[in-house]
DNA sequence: TATGAATGAGGTTTCATTCAT
DNA sequence: AATGAATGAAACCTCATTCAT
């Protein structure tokens, strides 16, 4: 007759199982309550562990926010990686179209979004008081915003951007309106259509970026 | 036997001038560590007065921190009725260039924040959460968006925006980069020239919005 | 008909009193329980107050701990000057006979010892790990081996001490020797006759301290 | 089939280690940060170890406490004994200078104490507060002044003592002054020349109990 | 009007201990 | 034998708010 094997775990999966868990309380408690709102005893609660869990996995409240803050990165990041690889495997995809890509996947996300992404978003607007941090969080969020700025360059390289514009502004423009939509269509979600959000945002990436085709002659 | 005048309109003054003092440590207070940061205990002595009189003048944290948002909202909201006044005066402009000043005359508000208006924005930030809500806020900023939607339907009435887009996402995105330019244009203010920001911003506006001349002969 | 005035304190006197309380009800703890074990909760409990009221009037628990140590320190300081000054009033004494009457002043408290007094000597013994301190503490003690010092080279100089002992390690071991004692006096309240104990110590002062008589001749 | 001998011996001799390496830590722990300050994490951490083994082998902590009392009491138990051994050895000793003895080598550990001397002495501190039992040092406590009774007892039969004085609050005195000296030389090595003290400790052992020499004749 | 004394709720964190592995 | 995951209790402290002055 064999034991019950069901109940066997092994400490490294039950590390990794508890981890997920209180990652994934965390998550929602920051989504729903903004990250001081976020407490040991709500996370603790929704992922039906003690209050002390977190800590004892985490060590402090910072090192988890930054935790979630990683892991939802991370989410996200690879969201977008997928995305321009399934567009980029079969033919060359432009410098624009890249950014046009990746914007709309970024969007997409929020046509149903985890409570990993809507927690992302409040952190990012938690680092707007001068005094806060999260760690992790402004690094970021400059990587991504370079990262426009150096596929401006390329798109400006290879023609399907306009040579006339000035990529680290424009990266700085694109980057905000990326976030900046995402948080109002986050705080509005029943008063806003997100589809035909993100097909307005095509076309003022199109009508912002696209080199003009050479008129008349 | 006439009291001294000097000491009657004190009692009304002494009050006002109270509680501008309090909104102005609690924006400032905001704007630094966070609307759950801003402790009455930190406004007070900001303030120089006791813990106890924001209570004493607002009743609660909340009210206070919707007196800040009304105040700074007012200020944001005539700074660019006075633009507007300022542009119109002489000559009447299209639908477009409405827009296109009121959006440079907000960011224009970001190259010398005042406490007030980087309260407001970390006010904004602070709404993400599902669960928060600070009052006045939602109401404001769905204001905010809809009178862009109307101005952009003045401006496909006179002819200045094109008429094959829909005024209500086109809204939802203007409104959306304004804020989110806004807010990295201030947690970045080292690494970002700010009148560069508003020249891309007008250059997104008008390649998004502006009318196309009839190409071709 | 005089309305009762019982009630009536002001902010001020409600202030010293509570704060009066406050440290009364530290002090049974520390006498009690320990440093680390004089918690908040016991402190206010036995003030007949809340919990939160101890660091409300003293900031932090070091500081009331320090708080509690300097006020006991004083008190004990006043008693032995309080006795200094009564055996001076009508005659001169002699360096010896001012050490002896410290001393006994000293051991004389332990005979019915406030838990002031206990408290101190708890604290004292709290400063025994090398990590460990109490504000003001070890400056204190410094202060009361160096008075002994004084004492015995002022008792060297009116020739009522012998000249050829060091007054600095001697200081120590009369310092030590009261802390030494008074501590096992406590511990060990039932077994003791604590004015046995104080005989025994003028025994040893004189012993040690005293002029000899020039034998012989 | 001989199983393998070099393993055999491990199973005792392992756990014997491992407790002579966590007794050790936790003296070190204790020496530093007091008792209540020695968490396991602490203790655990310096012995390289898990923060669970000390309550493995030792059940609780009020258990290692114990046991880091009582070997350290050994220990200095044995230092004296082996000073008494080698003193009297060759010629019959004296009460008196047995007492001398024992109390000289108990402050020459002073002169280098090891952690574990000065957890013992930190542990004594420990005991002050009335509520307070570390198991097994009062009843060390009163079998040292005990003995010091004793001694001196035989020290009077032996005629090398004064048999005027009250052998039991002197034997308090001297207990105290030892532990009491002891104290202050620890937290105050900086500032105290231990050697010299030990001679100050000799003048006052002498002065307050040997038999005064028949003066005149 | 304004202050500050007072409090209860709740925050993060530390800790000794238990239990499964 | 040894580990570390897990927990409940309790620590100090902060905070918004109430109340007497």
């Amino acid at each position: 007759m064999p034991e019950p094997t069901r109940v066997r775990r092994t400490q490294a999966q039950r590390r990794r199982d508890a981890e997920r868990t209180l990652l994934a309380a965390a998550a929602e408690a920051i989504a729903e309550r903004g990250v001081s709102g976020a407490s040991f005893a709500v996370i603790g609660e929704r992922a039906g562990t003690s209050r002390a869990l977190p800590t004892h996995h985490f060590g402090s409240k910072d090192a988890l926010v930054a935790r979630v803050a990683s892991t939802a990165q991370d989410a996200v990041q690879s969201a977008m990686a997928d995305a321009v690889r399934a567009t980029s495997a079969f033919r060359h995809i432009s410098g624009l179209d890249l950014i046009r890509t990746v914007a709309d996947t970024y969007l997409e996300l929020f046509e149903h979004p985890t409570a990993e992404l809507r927690a992302l978003l409040v952190m990012w607007g938690a680092t707007f008081p001068s005094n806060a941090s999260i760690e992790g969080m402004l690094e970021a969020e400059r990587r991504a915003y370079e990262g426009w700025a150096r596929n401006i360059r390329d798109g400006q390289a290879d023609g399907s951007i306009r040579s006339d514009i000035n990529p680290d502004p424009m990266a700085v423009v694109l980057h905000g309106m990326l976030r900046g939509v995402a948080a109002v269509v986050l705080t509005e979600s029943e008063h806003t259509d997100v589809s035909s959000v993100r097909h307005a945002v095509q076309h003022w990436i199109s009508g912002a970026l696209e080199m003009t085709p050479p008129t008349g002659s």
